[in-house]
DNA sequence: CATCGTAATTAGGTGAACCTAACTTTTGCA
DNA sequence: TGCAAAAGTTAGGTTCACCTAATTACGATG
């Protein structure tokens, strides 16, 4: 009569979702893959202030269209989204939640790799992605304290705190820098190790200065100047707009 | 006429498996349950000298028999092993390299969380059980790195090398030990967190030395001696059959 | 050497997470 | 305002890794 063992499904169990943790959350523990969803959501949510589409959530997550609608009826399910068919998905605070907790044990580890263990910057990220799903929280916990509780991860974004909270610094897009002015860096997408490498090699990092020396019209090349420390500092280059849109500086006031 | 996108199993790409890694290892990537199944086979066939049988990697992995049969069935497919029906199963060559790894891997971590993070040595199992299918190769070697490749993990097994080689310390089970007589604690057997815990209240771990007192008979108590620094050492302990047959002890030649 | 208990396998599910092909809804634009 | 393209969903698969119930093989014993 009685089940003979554990009725959970497959994915939440020993392994094949990665996000079996340990402590009973409410609504059940997450799989590594909704993990994944409910930051790409967020991501998209933050980006544009509007509800995440499924197809950007597709391209991001380079999943094919319907296989997102499909979970996204899972996500509503269990009450970590909004849906309203044809039109998008927003959070839901539980689904928020879910998507700062991962957030902050990706770039925990990030962090982590590059300051403790001498990754470098291009390549923590492909690393974090699998490991925001198998860590434990005392683990996140402890490399967090062993780098004295950092604000922000090797790219500069800044790390949610243990209780929800992110820190939003006002910034905008290098692409969107007006000319002739400088600005700090604040921080670069982490997603293509490419670029990363190849911004880096310009010394364009979070907290290097750069100045807008002229901007080609139809989205076109960017002159800049990055002022720092380092062989090319001082050096003018020339950047295509995806890099222009990789870059986030701070904030004029 | 071309497929759109990835056409492998799902468990092999981005989630759902945890077998991800990136370097294209030959035979196809494994997943996190082959990983432990390797693992568990490979423990077991230790242990005897005898193939593995589907009841014993059953229990040991907390799966059920026809489970087992299921992906054993896979895993001959593989060629990760040899399955002689209704006799059981021991590993090839690939397999029992894929086990090796991924023994190193685990034993890695838990070095790395015990002496790096602080974590004790009756959590780190766990923690690695689940870390030991995310982490890369570069991870893994920077953490051993860090350690200056160490020999053996937390609990005294030994780390197998980079390139798959496993040194053997001829041990016996302190219930083996002969009575009278003392030996050093080579390790003790990981599985089980309370008892680590207690085992390690006793001052019994890797490195002290135990002397055997006496042994009731029918696979009764032991009386122990551990001589070694700490509050408790140079008393004496009765320890029941479950913690004699944890312990490994150096064979006395 | 027949039999019976145990071990192993087969048969037939399930849910998660993906896919392509086909269909429906929305929307941008002539 | 009508209509085609784009976006989203439904329909119908697949694989993986589990499950229970039923069946088959093995091997110990009388
Ligand atoms: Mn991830
Ligand atoms: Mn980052
Ligand atoms: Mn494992
Ligand atoms: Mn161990």
């Amino acid at each position: 009569m009685t089940p003979r063992r554990d009725p959970r499904p497959a994915a939440e169990r020993g392994h094949s979702g990665g996000g079996a943790r340990h402590g009973g959350a409410p609504g059940g523990t997450l799989t590594g893959s909704i993990e994944d969803y409910l930051k790409a959501i967020y991501a998209l949510e933050e980006l544009t202030d509007l509800p995440a589409t499924t197809s950007d959530i597709a391209e991001r997550l380079d999943i094919a269209p319907p296989s997102v609608s499909g979970m996204l009826r899972r996500l509503a399910t269990r009450k970590l989204i909004r849906h309203e068919r044809y039109r998008g998905v927003s959070l839901t605070p539980a689904g928020r939640k879910a998507a700062l907790k991962t957030l902050r044990r990706h770039r925990v580890i990030e962090a982590y790799l590059a300051s403790v263990l001498g990754f470098s910057w291009d390549t923590v990220h492909a690393e974090a992605e699998r490991l925001e799903h198998a860590a434990s929280d005392e683990l996140i916990d402890r490399m967090a304290a062993a780098l004295g509780d950092p604000a922000t991860d090797p790219h500069g974004a800044p790390i949610p705190t243990r209780d929800g909270t992110l820190v939003i610094v006002p910034t905008q897009l290098l692409a969107e820098q007006a000319v002739g002015t400088s600005a700090r860096v604040a921080s670069v997408g982490d997603e293509d190790g490419e670029l990363l490498r190849y911004v880096g090699s310009l010394a364009i990092r979070p907290g290097a200065v750069v100045k807008v020396v002229s901007r080609a019209p139809f989205d076109g090349p960017l002159t800049l100047e990055v002022s720092g420390s380092g062989a090319k500092a001082g050096r003018t280059h020339v950047v295509g707009s995806t890099v222009a849109r990789a870059v986030k500086v701070d904030k004029p006031r």
